[in-house]
RNA sequence: GGCCCCGUAGCUCAGCUGGAUAGAGCAACUGCCUUCUAAGCAGUAGGUCGUACGUUCGAAUCGUACCGGGGUCGCCA
């Protein structure tokens, strides 16, 4: 058992004994519960607990005076060399070199499966979902890298995993594609240079679209090309498609609304919204952005959002009758939930903020399956360059793509940068520093400490090869600084399982920073101290440290790869 | 105006969901290459955790108010 299992056992057979010893309630072990952690600090000990801190008060006694009972108690365990009790109640427990050789052995013997001890739950992951009329921008980089990743970590931890995409093929926007690609095929047939409409899509982007459609497809008169409209689409989705395998993204799903939103799904959606009396036909007031001039006053589908706190009711459909993103959003959820998903989990922009709420006590309200629907929402990300911001808009079509991104910095340090940051901060992703081979670039520092490991086993062919057939002993390994790394290793599990409960993969790029650092530090004693050094004069000594070496470059790579950023051999 | 997020060292960020003397990297200063990758390591210096109350044994973390920055409030997506 690895130690924070072991500790925590430890701990707790000891408070059950007490209870029990005391004739006193155990209830509170079911809701209360207490911390094993490293500590950060020599005098701390290996690792430390605030047991006596949480449990004090249901024992009716002081934390320093329970921490010292328990602290007898463990100082009977022949592993633990030392245990101390600290002002507030802390324990800090100091293990014997034995324990960590032991640790790591144990380790060795998992072979890269750790046991998590979780029950899996089915999940859908939605992420992405451009809207197929444009290449994707760095923002959508920031979900599509999240979403990836969170589904990854989920899955490592032994959950089962659809990662989808909902393509909004249908309504406004894709209409306004339409045109604009008609536009443009219409300049080509006629062989003029038009401006654009202001209500068509800017950018060059859709008018090589155009091109494409106008080569493939041999057009010579527009009538034709209604034909073809349905293919516009393709041609973006197969862009975006292709932007997020460059990442290593494939989607299992990819959900149209058209299929979604068929007349039938909407009348039975709009039936059951309105014999549950959660909307109305009625006049939604006038948003406070939005001038008189601007409103017109019609009656339409509203969704009684007030009900649930919000300022006014909510369109469902518009007055002309079509649907808005909303009910095309409850449309597709219901569809989730009728797929059997336990939980739901969407990756949005934070500008979708104000839908949060809306869909969730929409959804909770409709149905009664038990589910849960989780929305992440992603900050903004700001490119910065030459230290300058660099202004970008949509709407004139003057953005940066993600490609331009991607062949600038690459795919590693891009991963790495969307996910080394929790997703309610904003990112200032800055192309000079994310370019430079040094530390200041956390991927180059890792994948760095990955090399070295790389090497040093690459050197020392022969003596891997009797590692292999488990000629080494680990009891050489008495070094502080080795310990720290057994220490490392053996939480990593730990590290993951914490990053699947909150959905947050910044604490394992974290942890590869300080895998990595501790790494670079143990190399660096070498140079200080022959002694030190990992291929050292003694075999024994050599071995052991070989061992551990190819742990951490197992354990780099495992995190590495769990992100899907590579683990380059030599650099 | 309503709602939400952010505010931690000069800069970029962690802080294990309430614990100990708040941690890294960059920038600054000082050491370390006759070779296990110096693309690195070690050391020094740097803080009223936006402000003020409150909750409790204990607050960067929880609550309230305020200040500053950003987002959002469509019949766009």
């Amino acid at each position: 058992m690895l130690f924070h299992e072991y500790l925590k056992n430890e701990i707790f057979k000891i408070v059950k004994k007490l209870l029990d010893d005391n004739d006193l309630d155990s209830d509170f072990l079911k809701t209360n519960s207490f911390n094993i952690e490293l500590s950060n600090k020599v005098d701390f000990g290996d690792l430390s607990s605030n047991v006596a801190l949480v449990f004090s008060k249901f024992f009716k006694t002081s934390p320093e005076k329970l921490a010292e009972i328990i602290a007898r108690e463990l100082r009977q365990n022949k592993h633990m060399q030392k245990v101390e009790v600290i002002k507030p109640g802390f324990i800090n427990i100091f293990f014997t070199n034995l324990f960590w050789q032991n640790q790591l052995s144990q380790f060795i013997k998992l072979d890269g499966s750790y046991n998590y001890n979780i029950k899996p739950k089915s999940i859908c992951i939605e992420f992405v979902s451009a809207n197929p009329t444009g290449l994707m921008h760095i923002g959508h980089a920031r979900g599509a890298v999240l979403g990836d990743t969170i589904s990854s970590v989920l899955e490592e931890v032994g959950h089962n995993i659809k990662r989808e995409y909902y393509i909004n093929d249908a309504g406004e926007q894709i209409k306004k594609l339409n045109k604009t690609i008609i536009f443009h095929i219409e300049n080509i047939l006629k062989n003029t240079t038009n401006e654009l409409f202001n209500d068509l899509y800017p950018g060059e982007y859709l008018e090589n679209i155009a091109k494409e459609i106008f080569n493939k497809f041999s057009i010579k008169n527009l009538n034709e090309l209604k034909k073809f409209e349905k293919n516009i689409i393709d041609f973006v989705l197969n862009d975006i498609k292709e932007d997020l395998a460059e990442l290593g993204i494939i989607h299992d799903n990819f959900v149209s609304e058209k299929n979604i939103s068929s007349s039938d799904n909407i009348n039975k959606l709009k039936n059951k919204l309105l014999e549950s009396e959660l909307a109305y036909y009625g006049f939604q007031e006038k948003p406070k952005n939005i001038s008189d001039k601007d409103w017109e006053k019609k009656e339409q589908l509203l969704f009684c959002s007030k009900k649930f706190g919000d300022d006014s009711d909510r369109s469902l459909m518009k007055p002309g009758g079509e649907i808005t993103y909303f009910m095309s959003d409850l449309l597709y959820h219901i569809n989730k939930i009728e797929r059997n998903f336990d939980v739901l989990i969407n990756i949005w922009g934070v500008d979708h903020f104000g839908y949060v709420k809306r869909l969730q006590n929409a959804l909770y309200a409709l149905c009664k399956e038990n589910f849960l629907l989780d929305i992440k929402l992603t900050s903004l990300v700001n490119l910065i360059k030459n230290g300058e911001k660099l202004k970008m808009s949509k709407r004139k079509g003057n953005y940066i793509t993600m490609r331009e991104v991607i062949k600038e910095v690459g795919v590693d340090a891009l991963r790495f940068m969307m996910i080394s940051r929790n997703a309610d901060k904003t990112i200032d992703f800055d192309f000079d520093s994310l370019k430079i081979k040094n530390k200041d670039n956390p991927v180059f520092y890792v994948q760095y400490a990955y090399a070295r490991c790389m090497s040093i086993l690459e050197i020392s062919k022969k003596k891997i090869k009797e590692i292999e057939k488990g000629d080494f002993k680990l009891d050489y390994l008495t070094l502080y600084e080795e310990k720290m790394l057994i220490k490392y290793i053996c939480n990593f599990y730990n590290v993951i399982k914490s990053s699947a409960e909150y959905f947050e993969p910044h604490r394992i790029t974290n942890y590869l920073y300080d895998l990595s650092k501790i790494f670079h530090n143990y190399w660096g004693l070498g140079k200080i101290n022959k002694d030190k050094k990992i291929i050292s004069g003694d075999d024994d000594l050599t071995k052991s440290r070989l061992v551990l070496v190819q742990i951490i470059s197992l354990t780099l790579n495992k995190g590495l790869s769990l992100l899907k950023i590579s683990s380059p051999k030599s650099m």
